[in-house]
DNA sequence: CTTAATCTTGACAAAATTTGTCGGGAATAA
DNA sequence: TTATTCCCGACAAATTTTGTCAAGATTAAG
């Protein structure tokens, strides 16, 4: 059973569908999964069925028919990396025993903190990280950082 | 495929029974896999495995026949939980591409660099804390900080 | 209004990985 | 000498990942 982090090839699909969305999204159309998958080289059955979940948890939009497809359903800038891999991974359970601490068959085991701690640290990275960001390969805090403060500056 | 970080019961088995051992291990004498795997409720055949690992990595070291067993190679403040996960765990492979780029069928997949950058993090992590770190229970940098600051001040 | 394009759903299947188990062997302290 | 303990490799069960598929619903375009 995983434990903390999981980060597979679905997560990766997704986060990787979603920033190709992104970016062929500007003029609010909407983009058909077959033209992502066939993009990025992605089995398109497969990434349908991703997409599902995205749309299920808010984040995108889908229209049927001609023309149809996908669309994001708030601006790039305020989807969170860490939202797109929560959608379609098993939810990140920080210890397994659900925090209730029975990783060590009933008592806490003598790591529970660590994992507990690794976890909000890989939570905070892409809880903080945007499609935007990383589109303007903004990955690092920092660069975010200096960003934010040119952005102020004017 | 696992993309970059592959934190299973595996790696979680392997630090716990470290942990365990390192508090066992104060006189120098050898800690049998029978009674690690019975304090933590791991299954002893399996821990065996892993921590044939362990010793090939040269993180432990062990005793064969009576009062044998395993003990740490190296002070518990040596050894890092980074060291010990990447033992038994498949390599942490930053982008599954090896770095290359290939990981969107001959190119650079869009999110490339943020996998990069989110394995870094968490390296960083795992390489800069130790057993002897989770024992006292400074598992965020800033416990260790303000433990090293009253180390330094005597 | 017809039709082709596209998402929707659920079930199923193949492959890979994880999580063990087992049996026999080798070393060594008691 | 013997019981204890690690050592090794192979194998097996369970779980998860990674898809595939078929039938259906919706809708824009012609």
């Amino acid at each position: 059973m995983r434990v903390l982090m999981n980060l597979t090839t679905k997560g990766k699909y997704a986060v990787t569908a979603s920033l190709d969305l992104a970016m062929h999204n500007t003029n609010s159309s909407y983009v058909a999964i077959s033209s992502i998958a066939e993009r990025q080289s992605i089995p398109a059955p497969y990434l349908e069925q991703l997409f599902r979940y995205l749309r299920k948890a808010g984040i995108l939009e889908s229209l049927r028919g001609p023309s149809g497809g996908y669309k994001l359903n708030r601006p790039s800038s305020e989807i969170m990396i860490g939202e797109i891999i929560a959608a379609v991974e098993k939810r990140m359970d920080a210890t397994q025993c659900g925090g209730v601490g029975d990783c060590k068959g009933g008592s806490k085991c003598l790591a529970h903190n660590l994992w507990m701690e690794l976890n909000s640290e890989v939570d905070y990275f892409l809880m903080n990280i945007s499609l935007e960001d990383v589109i303007k390969n903004r990955t690092s805090n920092k660069d975010r950082d200096i960003d934010k403060l040119l952005i102020a500056s004017g």
